[in-house]
DNA sequence: TACTATTTAATTTTT
DNA sequence: TTAAATAGTA
């Protein structure tokens, strides 16, 4: 056997860590090591050298593309295709596990993968329906509870009260939330998780038969894992499996989708003996960068240890510009870009990376002034098209008529003359019988409703079930072509004037050539359209279409995780914007932030600007912001501070380099703690400042009349 | 039902 | 500021 091709090119570590005994390995692996290179190079050592059939294998990943990139350059290095290997996300593998054991999951047949914005239109249908506050119990928030408490594995009946009303409440929302979704065969992306976890440990034998098959674990991205993942993971190895999980705690970034870096620890204690693999070296940044990113995430206390090193060149220092403000920040950055691109340079390989979304409006202006071509990452996905998912309705409520989220969906689009009355008296039946929409709207018809009314519910009811009928035994994109016409979307969309109408027509089309495209899993039991349907949940598709245009990258700091570019931006270094507002509170909220910029700076390869405004006007309002405490975690050594070109609009008079400038609402002679009395609210203390000059608000507790936000230049507050 | 005015809130995102 | 959701009007 001749391993060359599999151990060549690796260095000590990584080798040390494919070639590892058959026991549980812990790869920590820093940014830029080679993580991926380490896990496909032990899927072939297992396969090529171990001889484990690729049967026993298991690869687990947290996104399709990189589940796609794992098994191509899995099949590249073995030089044979790999079929039998399970290669997939944690959802992808969850799914496949309901399709083949729905009936001890207790699922139907053909249940359906409903995405996060199905499950709010459904929560806020029953919060509506419930007639509370809907202030209180925000659909959003109620939201964020329910797949809290999933992604911790937690069903209703394990949540306790604790004597509080209003997580009483929450509980019970997330259990009428539950009972919709199983009463229309409906499973959340978490619930994916969670069901194919109680089907493992509810059914002794299968979990044998998967335990006894999958000897070998491999995780990508182990830092990201969930509890429920992670228990998933656990349950599957059991006492045999053995688990080859890669991970670097240092960029652990999604804390607040579930995240548990602690599964590091965990996982050590659960499979005693475990060793540990560090990857260090780093092949893909200059010293100056990776010097500059073991500084900043030095600073904090929960970590594993880690040094990246290189053995290549010191590169170029990291230029950190203060703009005057967000515009000119953006032209300064815009500039860099022009004279990248002007160099010869790919523009594809500059990415500017932001904490925010709402920041890259101002680049863009700045970037189409200049006429450079960028792209935003980030954004609506195909099938997650507006369109598409009409589309998609007709076609799940084809396959599936309980499925109340796609009735109410389209049930009047295009418009047929069922308005919120007639809904209303459906969805009250509904709620009454605990039936679904489809089955209150047969009754409500032939019952209480109206002439007109029943008439137009009748009509929408003998649609769906001849388009069910037209389409019995075409073909998928046949099924899909009829769907698309004679439910009437097409013509809708074409009414809808400007150029909208033509792309959601066009995006429609796009349906139909995806559906003749799509080739579903033989060895999975289900109607070639149910496959469909799932794909599409599943894999809601690439953002932009037209990615080949030699583009400047633009997007958040999260999406440019796995990413790199030989130019990188770091721009709206502010305290603030980055760390976030919302975070600096909270110590651990503070380091995941620290631990995003470790993220950013570790994009670059060989050139770093780092930019910070001193004011910038967010919501609608100039405020006056710290240049990021990160900036000040690099070493002043690999730091060159970059002067404007020209002056700008910069004041004249000289700023006091340390503290701020002028505090919001100082020049009214405001301060926090400050005692005020207001002519309506009476006394109060202020709490909070922010903006200047006009706009300048503060926040005021009174102590009669609560917590109010006040435009300083209207309220009058007389100072105490 | 479609259009317009008003209110409200504003990280990060994959599946 | 602005986008989205809601409420009100033709």
């Amino acid at each position: 056997m001749d391993v060359t091709p599999i151990l060549e090119a690796l260095n000590d570590a990584q080798r040390q860590a494919v070639t590892a005994p058959a026991e549980p390995l812990l790869v920590i692996a820093g940014a830029g090591s080679g993580k991926t290179r380490v896990l496909v190079h032990r899927a072939a050592w297992l396969i090529d050298v171990e001889g484990i059939s690729p049967q026993s294998l298991l690869a687990v990943t947290f996104t399709n593309k990189a589940a796609a990139e794992m098994r191509h350059r899995i099949e590249a290095l073995l030089d044979i295709p790999v079929n039998h290997l399970w290669i997939g996300t944690f959802h992808g593998l969850a799914h496949r596990i309901l399709r083949r054991h729905w009936r001890e999951a207790g699922l139907p047949q053909s249940f359906q993968i409903i995405d996060a914005d199905d499950q709010l239109r459904i929560i806020k249908r029953l919060v509506k329906g419930l007639e509370i506050d809907d202030d209180k119990w925000a659909p959003r928030q109620v939201q964020y509870f329910i797949n809290a408490q999933k992604d911790e594995g937690l069903r209703p009946q394990h949540l306790d009260d604790e004597g509080d009303a209003d997580r009483q409440q929450f509980i019970s929302l997330y259990q009428g939330y539950q009972e919709i979704c199983d009463r229309g065969g409906l499973v959340d992306f978490a619930e994916l998780l969670l069901r194919a976890h109680e089907v493992w440990r509810d059914n002794a034998e299968l979990l044998q038969h998967y335990q006894r098959r999958f000897s070998h674990l491999l995780v990508d991205e182990f830092q990201d894992t969930n509890a429920i993942q992670y228990a998933w993971l656990r349950l599957l190895a059991g006492k045999e499996g053995i688990p080859f999980v890669v991970g670097d705690d240092d960029q652990s970034i999604y804390r607040w989708r579930g995240a548990r870096v602690e599964h590091i620890n965990q996982f050590q204690k659960d499979f005693p003996g475990a060793s540990v693999v560090k990857l260090e070296q780093n092949y893909r940044s200059t010293a100056t960068i990776l010097d500059a990113a073991n500084a900043v995430i030095n600073n904090n206390t929960s970590r594993m240890g880690k040094k990246l090193w290189t053995e290549g060149a010191e590169g170029e220092p990291i230029r950190v510009y203060s703009a005057y403000n967000e515009r000119d920040e953006a032209d300064f950055i815009v500039g860099r870009l022009r004279d990248w691109s002007d160099q010869g340079n790919a523009r594809a390989d500059a990415a500017v990376l932001y904490r925010s979304n709402a920041q890259s409006r101002v680049l863009e202006e700045s970037l189409i002034n200049a006429r450079l071509p960028y792209r935003v990452y980030g954004g609506l996905r195909f099938f997650e098209r507006a369109e598409i998912k009409d589309a998609l309705a007709y076609l799940r409520l084809i396959s599936n008529r309980d499925d109340d989220s796609s009735f109410e969906r389209i049930v009047n689009r295009p418009t047929r003359g069922i308005g919120a009355r007639t809904l209303e008296a459906m969805r009250s039946y509904a709620r009454a019988n605990s039936c679904s929409m489809w089955r209150a709207a047969g009754a409500v018809a032939s019952g209480e409703l109206a002439g007109r009314a029943a008439t137009a519910v009748v009509v929408f009811l003998n649609l769906i079930t001849t388009l069910a009928k037209d389409t019995e035994g075409l073909d998928l994109q046949e099924q899909v072509d009829h769907v698309i016409h004679a439910s009437g979307l097409i013509e809708f969309f074409k009414k809808e004037k400007g150029e909208r109408g033509e792309t959601r027509v066009e995006n429609l089309e796009e349906l139909v050539s995806a559906a003749r495209g799509f080739s579903p899993d033989p060895a999975e039991e289900m109607s070639p359209l149910d496959a469909f349907l799932s794909h599409a949940a599943l894999e809601a598709g690439e953002g932009q279409a037209d990615a080949w245009e030699d583009c400047v990258q633009l997007m958040t700091m999260h999406s440019a995780k796995g990413l790199e570019f030989p130019l990188v931006f770091l721009c709206g270094m502010e305290d603030g914007l980055f760390p976030h507002q919302r975070s600096v509170a909270d110590p651990q909220g503070l380091e995941e932030e620290r631990r995003l910029c470790y993220v950013g700076i570790t994009r670059a390869k060989d050139i770093l600007y780092i930019t910070h405004a001193e004011q910038r006007r967010l919501h609608g309002m100039d405020n006056f912001a710290q240049a990021s405490r990160f900036i000040s975690e690099i070493p002043a050594e690999l730091v060159e501070e970059v002067r404007p070109r020209v002056q700008v609009s910069r004041p004249l008079s000289p700023r006091p380099r340390t503290a701020g400038h002028v505090a919001p609402g100082a020049e009214m002679g405001v301060r926090l703690g400050q005692r005020v009395r207001h002519g309506k609210f009476g006394d109060g203390v202020i709490l909070n400042c922010e903006g200047q000059g006009a706009h300048a608000r503060v926040e005021v507790n009174f102590e009669n009349a609560g917590t109010k936000w006040l435009v300083l230049s209207y309220a009058n507050l007389n100072l105490m």
